[in-house]
DNA sequence: CTGTTAGCGCCTTCAA
DNA sequence: TTGAAGGCGCTAACAG
C-alpha cells in the first residue's frame, strides 16, 4: 500500500554526505561545491527522487494550492473562467483546486470549509444564486487567506473583485432593441441578491430613460434562474393585453429557453418579438435563430482574478487593497434581433 | 502575511494539559475523560482551532487529494463526469484537484507531473486525442499511486477502466439509420489511437454486415477531431459521385458542425441526408433539426470511476485488479433522422 | 486515563 | 564548503 519513496536521508547515506548538504544541493543553494552538487543531482535524477511536498508544506506553511469556488459547471462560462485562472496560476507554480456547488448555498459553505481544511493559499469565489450570507467567506479574510471575487461578487466585503460592466452591457443591449424599433421591451431579470442582476436592471432602466420610453413595471420580472420557471413567465408576458415586442433576458440560457417557448406559440423571432441574452454562450450561435447577446471576456476574467489573487499572496496583509476591475463587454448582433 | 494559527500546543498550554491528551480529545480517541474532552472541544471551538493539514499529511503520508485529468472542458461532457466523481469522492472525505490539458499531449504530461508533485492519493484519467505514449501515467502505477481510466483509456495499461459500450452504441445508431431506409451511410470517425474511435468503427461495420449492406471505404473518414476539418470532409463526401444519404459522426460536436455544412449547401436533413451523433450533448436537443444521438450515463461514469479508485486506495497494491466497467448507452431519436 | 518520547521529511540556523 | 541540531504540528507507541 505505502510505496517506498526515496528521501534526502537515503541519498545522504548512499553518497556519504550530510542531509543538509544534500538538501542544499537540491534547492540550488549557492554554498555547495559544484562537484558535490552534480553528484547529488545526478543521483537524485537516476533514483527518481521526488521531494516530499507534505514536509515542505509543513515547513513553509504553504500548500501552493489555490481554491476556486464556482456556482455551476454546466454552462460554458465557468469552465472558461477556470481555464483562464489555471493558466495564470500554474505559470507561477500554483495549482488549482476546484469545487462547484450546483447553485446550492449549503454546498458552497461546505466547499468553503474544505478549502480551509486544505489550507489553500488563496481563494477565488463566485457565489451561488442563493447566497445571502457571507460568513463562510469572511472567515478566510480573518485567517489572513486572501480572497478575490469574480462575476458574482459580495459587495459588502472589502476584497478585490473582477466584474464585467453589466450596466453598460445591459444598456447597449436595450439600446439596440430600441434602435431596431422595439417599444415594449420586457426584462426577465435575475434575483436581486446578485449584484449582476441589479446592475443589469439599472442598465435597462437607463436605456429606456435615455430614449424616453416609459417604464412599464409589468414587463419586468425577476426570477430565481430556475429554468423551469422561464416558461411560466414568458407565457405570462405574452398573454398580457399589451404583450412585449422584445425581450432582454438576464443571461443566454434564459434567453434560449424563452425562445423555445416563443417558437412553440408560433410567434416569429425577431419580427413579433426580438430576443437578446447576456454572456455569449457557445449555444447562442448555434440555435435558430442565432441569439444576439452581450459577450464577456471570459478567459480574461479568470486570468485577471487569478492575477489579483497572486498579488495578494505576495503582499503583506496590511497592504491589501480592495481593487475592483471592471471588464468591458461587447454587443454581438445575430438573427434574433434583425429581420 | 503569515497568520497566527492556534495549535494543539497552544491549547495544551492554556488548559494545562499535555499535547497528547489534547490531540486525543480532538481525534475522538476513546481513552479520555469525558470532562477533559468537553473542555478541550469547547476551547478549540471558541478559539477557532483548525487542524494543520500539512502536519497530518506528513505523518500519514496522505494528501486526501484525488487528481483528475481531463482532455478538455468546453463540451458539457467532462464537467458532468467531474461532478459525478466529486460527489462520490467528497462523500468519503477526499478532494478533487482538476487539470485540463486542452487536448495537448505536452500539457497532459506536465499536468501529470503536477499531480505527482502534489502527491495525490489517486488519479482519474481520460487522455487527450494526441496521447500515444503513456510513460507519464505508468509512473504513477510504479510509485504505487492508483489510476483509473475513464472514457478515453489506454488499453495497454493493466488498471481499472470505465468505458461506455461504444461498439453497441455505434451498432444501434447505424442500425437505426438502416431501418429508416438509408443505404449509403458515411462515418466520420475519430483518430485511431483512441480506442473509442476503433470501437465505434467496429460497431458501424457490424451493423452494415448484419443488414448485408456493402462497406464502401470511400464513405469512412477518420479525422483528428479538429473542428475546422469537418467542413472539408463533409464537402468531400457530398461531392462524391454517389454521395451518402446518412452520416454517423463520432460525436455530437462533429455531427453539429457537419449539419451546418449540410444546411449551407441547401440539403435537407433528414430527407437528403440523415445525421446521427454520439454522447447527447446539451446542444443536440437545441439545434435545428434536433440531433439524434447516443446518450451516455455521464454522471454515472464519473461516479463509477471514482468508486473504483477509492477501492484501490483502500486495497493493498498486491490485490489490485484491472476491472473494466462498461456502461450502457441509449439511442435518443430526434428530428435529424425522422421525417 | 494522561504524560513522555520519538519520529514523519525537510529546511534553517549555528558551528566547525 | 560542510555537518549537527532543532523545529514545523501532529500522531502513535510506550510508560506511568
Amino acid at each position: 500500500m505505502k510505496s517506498h519513496q526515496i528521501t534526502i536521508k537515503d541519498i545522504a547515506k548512499q553518497l556519504n554526505l550530510s542531509k543538509s548538504t544534500v538538501s542544499r544541493a537540491l534547492t540550488g543553494h549557492p554554498m555547495v561545491k559544484e562537484e558535490t552538487r552534480k553528484l547529488v543531482l545526478e543521483f537524485a535524477e537516476k533514483s527518481d527522487y521526488q521531494k516530499n511536498s507534505f514536509a515542505i508544506n509543513l515547513v513553509t506553511q504553504k500548500s501552493n494550492l489555490i481554491g476556486i469556488l464556482v456556482p455551476e459547471f454546466l454552462s460554458t462560462y465557468f469552465p472558461k473562467v477556470i481555464i483562464g485562472a489555471q493558466n495564470k496560476i500554474s505559470s507561477e507554480g500554483y495549482n488549482l483546486i476546484i469545487a462547484q456547488s450546483n447553485e446550492s448555498y449549503e454546498t458552497e459553505v461546505s466547499n468553503a470549509r474544505v478549502m480551509m481544511a486544505n489550507q489553500v493559499d488563496g481563494l477565488l469565489v463566485s457565489v451561488t444564486k442563493e447566497t445571502r450570507n457571507f460568513e463562510h467567506l469572511m472567515a478566510f479574510k480573518r485567517k489572513g487567506i486572501p480572497i478575490v471575487f469574480y462575476n458574482r461578487v459580495c459587495e459588502d466585503m472589502d476584497v478585490p473583485k473582477v466584474v464585467v460592466d453589466d450596466y453598460d452591457g445591459a444598456f447597449r443591449a436595450v439600446e439596440h432593441l430600441i434602435k431596431i424599433g422595439k417599444k415594449r421591451i420586457a426584462h426577465l431579470a435575475g434575483p436581486d441578491n446578485l449584484s449582476i442582476s441589479r446592475r443589469r436592471l439599472n442598465g435597462y432602466y437607463a436605456a429606456l430613460r435615455k430614449y424616453n420610453i416609459p417604464v412599464d413595471e409589468e414587463l419586468i420580472i425577476s426570477y430565481d434562474l430556475t429554468m423551469e420557471k422561464v416558461k411560466i413567465y414568458i407565457n405570462h408576458l405574452l398573454n398580457l393585453p399589451k404583450p412585449p415586442d422584445a425581450l432582454f433576458a438576464i443571461n443566454d440560457p434564459t434567453a434560449i429557453e424563452a425562445m423555445q417557448v416563443i417558437k412553440k406559440r408560433g410567434l416569429r423571432i425577431p419580427e413579433d418579438i426580438a430576443v437578446i441574452g447576456f454572456s455569449n454562450d457557445q449555444l447562442s450561435e448555434l440555435i435558430e435563430p442565432s441569439l444576439t447577446t452581450i459577450a464577456q471576456p471570459v478567459y480574461k476574467i479568470g486570468e485577471t482574478a487569478a492575477e489579483l489573487l497572486l498579488n495578494l499572496i505576495k503582499t503583506d496583509i496590511s497592504l491589501w487593497k480592495p481593487i475592483t476591475k471592471t471588464m468591458p463587454t461587447e454587443l454581438v448582433i445575430r438573427k434574433s434581433t434583425i429581420g
